[in-house]
DNA sequence: CGCTCATTTGACAGAAATCAAAAGCGGTGG
DNA sequence: CCACCGCTTTTGATTTCTGTCAAATGAGCG
């Protein structure tokens, strides 16, 4: 064992042990080793609302996790409609790993943590540890579901099923928040966590039509608008029937 | 050595040695002694126009790859809406490998014929040999960015993009092919590998939409109808253009 | 308080879905 | 070889959703 390694492993002195992602996002399934080598290659970074991570067509340098905050991945068209194809919160891995480029832009949608690293190097971490790999493998094979799931979304949904799908989603992200602190979930306030113009084009929609379609809930009683980012969600069962998927997909 | 192994080595029995799709499948990741274990849980299996080869919210017992014909994986809404989310052709991979259900259905769009084995048994073959894995994380991060161009595609193109899109595709699949077989690629003309149903859901728009742009182009120029299922590009650079990514990442 | 920016509301237009019917294609069998 | 049938594709007429444009209202902030 390095003397430097020995002197962590008395002191605790590695950062990755404080981090507040580090049981939820990727490198959990790296063993006391390789976060070892993912702490020497990584460091944090702050980013305000705006700031660009990655520009769509531009090498694809880095990697990593969001910490705090949120990312939007963005494709823009020549004419500059643009979409946002996903927006990444806490725990969630960034970057595109086996590939010299990067088909999309990687923005910070509000001021932002990442814990970032050179793909390169998180390459070589992963080559040497199977286990880490395996795990990428897992999350982008979900990540698969997930954007395909959106493509039905998008693709033969209305905007009210939409609008509604994105507040059944806010509230799941808060359940499982609170499973994972261990705390009973009671508040059936939900905060959106990126602004109006992002929600409206992770939806294929627009910022009128969301405006729309949130009165129109809370017209129906489905939920209560507390003021301009939180929701009360008066009648869950009733929202996930709007969203179209009632009974469906459990989880 | 086995014996069973050596005996195959001499006489080069191995199904998967005269399988047309083994040089670009996931299997071409795999060493021998990898490919000897993939033969011996797989077997080659046909199915017809329609057939069912996993329904969404079952057990996702299979995975393979398509050997010829093709594969749709679609979506059904409760009220009977659906939505094609992709198309695999030979060479492609599908299933759903680390997840017990399926989140969508995969079904026969044409006359087609897999290479099937046991999900299990396709888990047990990947944690024994990496390579293998890692080819599949790689395949599955293309398809990522490949459904997320199509989420862009369906969440602002019009409807003239997506089908102008759609021949650049073509046109791309069998320029490659080409260029498999090292046949100088000459022929312009492209053919519908799916019934225009299945186009039409893939692109979400319908068949009516899709007659109509498909005419537009005709008019434009830029294609020549030489039946239902044939077209003549005769204009590429402007197809490209109609798709709406003139001089974007080419590739 | 007034500035800017975000959100809401209203009026309107337009692209594309829907509905309906005609035309074309492919297979079968007389 | 031609007539018939079922299916797919095309064409036409109509509707509707939702995006666009414009203006008003509200929120946040120095």
């Amino acid at each position: 064992m390095p003397a430097k390694t020995a002197l962590r492993a008395i002191t605790g002195t590695r950062k990755c042990d404080r981090c507040i992602v580090h049981h939820r996002a990727l490198c959990r399934a790296a063993d006391a080793e390789a976060v070892d080598r993912l702490n020497r290659y990584s460091h944090l970074k702050h980013y305000r609302t705006g700031d660009v991570v990655m520009h769509e067509g531009d090498d694809a340098r880095l990697v990593g996790n969001v910490v705090s905050g949120a990312l939007r991945v963005t494709r823009t068209l020549v004419d500059g409609r643009h979409q946002v194809v996903g927006l990444l919160f806490p725990s969630d891995f960034f970057g595109r790993a086996f590939a010299d480029t990067s088909s999309f832009s990687v923005e910070a949608a509000t001021d932002t943590t990442l814990c970032i690293l050179e793909r390169k190097a998180f390459e070589n971490v992963l080559a040497a540890y199977p286990a880490l790999e395996h795990e990428l493998l897992v999350r982008t094979l979900d990540d698969l579901d997930d954007v395909r799931e959106r493509l039905v979304l998008v693709g033969c949904q209305t905007t009210l099923e939409k609008v509604a799908t994105f507040f059944v989603m806010l509230l799941d992200r808060q359940r499982h928040e609170c499973a994972m602190a261990l705390v009973p979930w009671a508040d059936r306030v939900v905060t959106f966590p990126v602004g109006r113009q992002d929600i409206a084009s992770y939806l294929s929609t627009t910022v009128e039509s969301l405006s729309r379609q949130i009165h129109q809930l809370a017209d129906r009683r489905v939920l209560r608008i507390v003021d301009n980012r939180r929701f009360e969600i008066l009648d869950p069962a009733r929202l996930l029937v709007l969203a179209g998927r009632s009974g469906q997909h459990p989880g």
